[in-house]
DNA sequence: TGCCAGGCGGGGT
DNA sequence: ACCCCGCATGGC
């Protein structure tokens, strides 16, 4: 097994400002990463680097190769070096978003790899909150490989190399016919048409440009990772269950709901879609427009897994 | 037991 | 520009 090199400590102290490191850390997290006090933070999945942070901010770096930017680097993926102020100023009052925006202040959106970002939004695609998250646990249990930090192993996210040397097993993670679109992607990456460093120079619409010409990959998947890995939120994934829930609580036409989003939220369009997911314990459609209706607009469900509960459940 | 779920592409009009 | 269908899988 590999083993990391420790590569030092940090404990974040004022940079933290008002951010809640439980919610950052819990939030669409796995049980294998995060226990309720600590959690292992990816800094770097292609050339191994792992964080292990703990929520009163305490931090040890473990990689490959040790780096001077693992401080930085940690800040820009648990989105504390983000500014949000504008995005809660905004959303203050809001009829779907404002509850939770006043509870959540601390959260902010833990990015992720683009090539894992891209999983992740192909394993919600036809499929409900759950079973998507299920697959992707299941990539990771069935594919992923364990590496040695600070005396315990950590379970990482396969790379694009590792699924294809074991395609043929993805259908045992019950992906479905997402086998082929995953394959396309990790084929993508391994033949040097995709990488994550150049494009972070492009804009959303051009990044999204060459996201969605990988078949399988559509708007929803490359705006998912626009938002899950370079922080870009002007191009927010609106999918049928949010287009839904806008049409019902802003009351306007299905059609019109993504430019009815994109112009309430602009540039924090994308963030507010995924904040909804949040809110609304990612239930299924009718659930969800139920409880709008009620007005149960925080996470309330702890019994089941959900966006904010689901790193309790080492089964989802 | 069917039906459907946080998409997508390919085929129509 | 639309509309419509099928698609693996598992839950209800």
């Amino acid at each position: 097994m590999l083993e990391l090199k420790a590569c030092g400590e940090y404990q974040l102290g004022s940079e933290l400002g008002g951010v809640d490191l439980h919610k950052v850390l819990a939030v669409y997290n796995f049980s294998f990463w995060y226990d309720g006090r600590s959690s292992w933070v990816i800094l770097n999945l292609q050339e191994p680097a792992v964080a292990l942070v703990s929520t009163d901010g305490y931090a040890r770096f473990y990689g490959v190769s040790c780096s001077e930017d693992f401080v930085s680097e940690l800040k820009r993926v648990l989105g504390i070096s983000e500014d949000l102020s504008s995005f809660f100023k905004l959303g203050a009052g809001d009829p779907l978003l404002g509850e939770f925006l006043k509870e959540f202040r601390g959260w902010r959106l833990r990015s992720s790899p683009l090539w894992w970002s891209l999983i992740i939004g192909v394993c919600q695609q036809n499929a409900s909150f759950r079973q998507g998250w299920r697959m992707l646990q299941n990539i990771v249990k069935l594919l992923g490989k364990a590496v040695r930090a600070g005396g315990r192993e950590v379970l990482l996210p396969p790379r694009p190399e590792e699924v294809l040397v074991s395609a043929g097993r993805l259908r045992e993670a019950s992906v479905g016919y997402r086998a082929g679109t995953i394959v396309n992607i990790a084929k993508a990456f391994t033949q040097g048409e995709l990488s994550e460093e150049p494009l972070k120079e492009l804009n959303s619409r051009e990044i999204e440009e060459n996201l969605v010409s990988i078949k399988g990959v559509g708007k929803y998947t490359a705006r998912l990772a626009l938002a899950l890995t370079y922080r870009k939120y002007d191009l927010p994934p609106v999918d049928r269950w949010l287009r839904a829930i806008i049409a019902e609580v802003y009351g306007v036409e299905e059609k019109k709901a993504e430019g009815f989003w994109s112009a309430r939220w602009g540039e924090w369009a994308g963030l507010a879609a995924i904040a909804v997911t949040v809110a609304l314990d990612a239930v299924p459609l009718r659930k969800a427009l139920e409880r709008v209706r009620r007005g149960i607009l925080k996470p309330v469900l702890e019994d089941i897994p959900t966006p904010y509960s689901m790193w309790r459940f080492a089964r989802l």
